[in-house]
DNA sequence: AATGAATACAGGGAAAACCCCGTTGTTTTA
DNA sequence: TAAAACAACGGGGTTTTCCCTGTATTCATT
């Protein structure tokens, strides 16, 4: 295969290490050529701006510092739209998935994949335009079976708030204060909680916050 | 530089994509090939048996599946001392870096490092027989100053098991139950936790056993 | 103008969690 | 071999959490 008609990538992760070597790997397939490597969304946009040939697929990690991987395919969808974005993760958590999608990512993949399956999927999200896996298509599907689950419990603003408080030392009165509330509307939210997430106490909102990526660390 | 002249390292690390990644990498640098990938733990100790050269040295992941980082170094030092560990994690954290470094690990990075640095380290280990970035030393030398402060607490096995337990909804009589033990036992290691690791509630334990790797998710 | 949903809040009570102080037996260590 | 630390447990009390029911207000819908 002619150099010119190699497909171009791009490569945005903040493990440097890995975006070295996943260049060099891809660069022993044939028909791709990595053009560049980013840290995160913004060093990206940069390279975008500079180089004037911009590349036909991106891999993106989720998890990078500054400008993360939802922030970056949403630009992307709005700026590049022509643009192919393959999302790679190292967590397979439904919510994760669903969000890039709906952020406009073409595929979803864990960082355990085979390499031949990466070389497949990167040859068929140029070919037919999407790349989905068994997992991810199982995902899709089950987020939009109505009777099934509820695709996501909504969380308000304030209750969101109160929960990523409860999970730290403050009791619900400390946390009321901060929030300028009654103790007894903070009881409700609580209550809410409970009900909506299916949990029983307190140590159960924390587990569902960290699960859930509502709170770091 | 001869093919027989080169070290032979492996990679243990249950990201396939990074590992076969990082073997393309690495396998371009003149002085290094990569003999053999394993998954973790204990695929590496069916290679070193199944294979009579074992490598000079190992680039170890810690968190892995069925047997990981931990395990895996305090393995190598029992049985194969002679070959060098590198441990290679994406978590910058004090407790993790000695944890290795008390198993027998040669040197410890993170994913993040600049694959210049890589090879660097790689070199270092061969010729010096151990690589410790500024980072490690440090968290090192702290550790080891008398004064400042306490080590790491040490939890007695009992106590351990509690603290797990304490992250699910479980109440104390439950865990009490699970245990064998008395409610009033239970509410003593409670107490001795709260005192030894400076918290207040039950919200504290769970954040103190995510933040020091003593549970999943 | 009536209805209903959403939001903030209150009373009151039961259950859990939190805290201190004390006992017994065993094991470790000075 | 005595002192100290460890391990399991109990009495009894305060605070926090949990849970149910109910009210006043707002705001959008019919």
């Amino acid at each position: 295969m002619s150099n010119s008609k190699k497909h171009t990538l791009a490569i945005v992760d903040d493990h440097l290490l890995f975006a070295s070597s996943l260049e060099k790997l891809i660069n022993t397939f044939p028909e791709f050529q990595v053009l560049f490597k980013a840290r995160h969304g913004l060093e990206m946009q940069n390279e975008l701006k500079g180089n004037d040939t911009i590349p036909d697929l991106i891999l993106l990690d989720i998890n990078m510092p500054v400008m993360n991987g939802f922030e970056t395919v949403a630009w992307l969808t709005e700026n590049h739209p022509k643009v192919k974005v393959l999302a790679l993760s190292v967590e397979d958590n439904e919510g994760i998935i669903l969000k890039m999608i709906r952020g406009g990512a073409k595929g979803y993949f864990l960082k355990d994949i085979h390499p031949d399956d990466l070389k497949f999927a990167l040859l068929e999200v140029m070919e037919k335009g999407y790349y989905y896996s068994e997992r991810v298509t199982s995902t899709m599907v089950n987020a939009l079976q109505p009777g099934a689950k509820e695709p996501t419990v909504k969380l308000r603003e304030n209750e969101l708030t109160f929960l990523q408080l409860a999970c730290s030392e403050m009791t619900y009165k400390e946390i009321a204060d901060v929030m300028h509330l009654s103790p007894k509307t903070i009881d409700g939210y609580r209550q809410e909680l409970f009900n909506k997430l299916g949990i029983k106490n307190r140590v159960g909102l924390v587990i569902y916050a960290l699960k859930n990526h509502l709170i770091e660390l």
